[in-house]
DNA sequence: ATCCCTCGAGTTCA
DNA sequence: CTCGAGGGAT
């Protein structure tokens, strides 16, 4: 291996390939435009890679091998921007905008009936980068810092395959084009994609390290990796939006930059606008607020700069932040604020929740004062303690929920959370099952249980009593006119009226309601008992399936397990729930009360409601699934299977074992003519 | 036994 | 809307 041969021969191929190679990569990243496949592109960078080895001496910084340094930093120096970077005012709703606007106008002694001309760009949610050229190298690149400097992160910033290592210099014979600048310093936003963020934290998920709340925290956590292998491993963009300082070249606007940077190689975002005033910067940023959620990557605002270069140094900046620039934010899905307290919930199932009461805060428009925090695993997984400050968003733009707790802000005061041991309503145990995430009282009588489950039964999607809402049930439960949902039915309008602040009109409807809804169907009335696990669908399973409360009630596991999309546990929830005496109280005051609903097309024949009947043997006048319609439609509901549940085993020729099980049982069997004459007897309308 | 899908339950604010 | 659990398919 001697460094001595290296012909021009060689170099010329060196370069040949390396030319190759970043205009592949400019195509791939920055243009979203690949011309050639990975596979060639490999076996290029296998052919530099083979040269270079060969010549070592021929390697430069700029080479397209060198994108992902050998070894790890220790440290982090400091980089002196040549410029500031200097941060935006900010400027909420239309109101600040135009505000801007005025300022704008004021300062350059302009009247107001004479537009500026404004440049819109899209404001990502990253990390602010300057990247630093010397006569077309890339030589440093570096983080905002305070401004005026920075941390030296090049290595990290080599790894990003949409920077160019050397700016591009083809399109120097198109009209307007700036040539390559002796030295310039390249501003822009660093960022991860939606799919690259998911992508990172489901690994990081898998291997048991902690997840990145947001793509910015990502990203930015990505650029200060002191190895550069693990910053290639994130596989980071960047959109270039700005010079710094330049030498060897001038600009006349804000557009002519982008122009030049898009022409140089660098990623230039294409949602840019030039706007003729105000009016249209405007349509422009209320045109994005929707828009901006398609988008693959996070944006938080749109920054509106004075497109002249002319203007921009005539109205210079303030303090750190140009006049000449402004950057609109949409409202913010994110919010930091402190946790005053977390207090537990009691749900209609005993379920114990968590909840965090915060110091109100803003998010997206909307003041926001609590938010769950599921269960006792949640808040250790988040570490959400007492006295926290937490960063909140509204998931799906509605539900708050906690994202992250901002640790630096820890005092070491925050107090730790823990589930209670005892109901903090009724005071009696709270039992976790083996395996679930939710803490339970077991208080049969206790009163939140009550409530919720009494203001479950009178919601809309269960019985629908509209009206009568948690203030009533409160009430209605204090002054004892009321114990469970049943005592809703024989509450009457002089009753309620008696009640603080309602008025006897109030009374009067609510009285109506509950009438109307005695008419409910059976479907729902099965919901609105709130049996653990059966929910709208389920419960209308059970009402198809069975037909009336009575044979719901008397449905064993085995023939619950049956119906559609009931398994053991659901079944087992089932029996347990009318086993229970309060159940059965409710049951009776419901019929005293005149509600006993039929599911339609379904007869209640006195023979057959509420019973379980199976069919055995081979039938010889009916099939076996006509006979099992015609029991199910006069009440019964036919089963498949024999236990001491069942109310009758109709045996045709042949049975087998279900008729010895039957026996064996004492359940009543009868023949198949047996069983016609019965149901001719019943009355039924067929 | 394991994966996928659906359903249930709890939750916020205007 | 999100999480967790149950059911059913594989």
């Amino acid at each position: 291996m001697s460094t001595s041969n290296l012909s021009n021969e060689v170099i010329a191929k060196i370069e040949d390939l390396r030319r190759r190679l970043d205009r592949a990569n400019y195509l791939y990243y920055v243009k979203d435009q690949p011309e050639i496949s990975d596979a060639q592109y490999d076996s290029l960078m296998r052919a530099l890679q083979e040269l270079e080895a060969r010549y070592p001496q021929a390697v430069t910084p700029e080479s397209p091998t060198q994108r992902v340094g050998a070894t790890p930093l220790t440290e982090f120096t400091p980089h002196v921007h040549l410029a500031p970077m200097l941060s935006l005012a900010n400027a909420f709703g239309e109101d600040e905008l135009r505000a801007f606007d005025e300022r704008c106008h004021k300062a350059l002694e302009l009247p107001s009936d004479e537009p500026i001309e404004y440049v819109c760009e899209l404001k990502f949610d990253g990390l602010a980068v300057s990247l630093t050229y010397q006569d077309g190298k890339l030589i440093a690149g570096a983080t905002r810092g305070n401004g005026m400097q920075g941390e030296n992160i090049t290595e990290n910033l080599k790894t990003i395959k949409a920077i160019p290592l050397n700016m591009h210099n083809s399109k120097l014979d198109k009209p307007g084009a700036k040539p390559i600048p002796n030295l310039v310093e390249v501003r822009g936003e660093a960022i991860l994609t939606h799919d690259e963020f998911h992508r990172i934290n489901d690994e990081r998920e898998e291997s048991g390290e902690p997840t990145f709340a947001n793509p910015r925290n990502a990203a930015a956590g990505s650029l200060r990796q002191l190895d550069p292998k693990i910053t290639a491993m994130r596989r980071l963009t960047m959109f270039c939006y700005g010079v710094g300082a330049y030498e060897g070249v001038d600009f006349e606007s804000q557009n002519k930059v982008l122009c030049a940077l898009g022409d140089w190689g660098f990623k230039v975002n294409p949602n840019v606008k030039v706007c003729t005033n105000i009016d249209e910067v405007a349509a422009y940023i209320n045109d994005w607020h929707t828009k901006k959620e398609k988008l693959p990557y996070d944006i938080d605002g749109m920054v509106v700069k004075v497109n002249s270069f002319a203007y921009q140094s005539q109205l210079g900046s303030v303090a750190r932040s140009p006049r000449w620039a402004v950057a609109y934010k949409y409202p913010a899905m994110q919010a930091t604020t402190v946790i005053i307290d977390i207090i537990v919930g009691v749900g209609r199932t005993g379920a114990l929740t968590p909840v965090a009461i915060m110091e109100p805060v803003e998010v997206s428009g909307v003041t926001v004062s609590r938010a769950t925090l599921h269960n006792e695993d949640e808040v250790h997984r988040k570490d959400v303690r007492i006295g926290d400050t937490v960063v909140i968003q509204r998931a799906g733009e509605v539900i708050p929920e906690v994202v992250e707790v901002v640790k630096e802000k820890r005092k070491g005061t925050e107090v730790e959370f823990h589930m209670p041991t005892k109901c903090p309503v009724c005071n009696a145990d709270v039992e976790r099952a083996p395996g679930e995430a939710v803490a339970r009282c077991v208080g049969i009588a206790c009163p939140a249980q009550i409530r919720e489950n009494i203001i479950h039964f009178t919601s809309r999607t269960a019985m629908d009593m509209d009206g009568i809402g948690p203030a009533l049930v409160d009430q209605l439960i204090e002054s004892g006119l009321i114990h469970d949902p049943a005592d809703l039915f024989f509450l009457k309008a002089e009753n309620m009226a008696i009640l603080d602040r309602m008025a006897q009109k109030s009374a009067e409807n609510a009285y109506n309601a509950i009438q109307a809804s005695k008419t409910a169907p059976l479907s729902r009335l099965i919901y609105a008992l709130g049996i653990r696990h059966v929910g709208e669908r389920t419960a209308a399973a059970l009402a198809e399936h069975f037909g009336n409360i009575d044979a719901v009630t008397n449905a064993s596991e085995e023939v619950l397990a049956e119906v559609p999309d009931v398994g053991p546990v659901v079944a087992a929830s089932v029996v347990r729930f009318f086993h229970q005496e309060e159940t059965a109280e409710v049951l009776r005051k419901l019929k005293e009360a005149g509600i006993d609903p039929k599911v339609e097309g379904r007869q209640q024949t006195e023979a057959f409601a509420g019973k379980s009947i199976v069919f055995t043997g081979a039938l010889t006048k009916l099939t076996r699934e006509q006979a099992e319609q015609l029991v199910y439609k006069l009440g019964a509901s036919p089963s498949s299977s024999v236990s001491k549940k069942t109310s009758l085993v109709v045996a045709g020729e042949k049975a087998g074992s279900k008729l010895d099980k039957a026996h064996s049982l004492g359940v009543p069997v009868i023949s198949e003519d047996e069983f016609l004459e019965m149901v001719k007897e019943s009355g039924a309308d067929l």
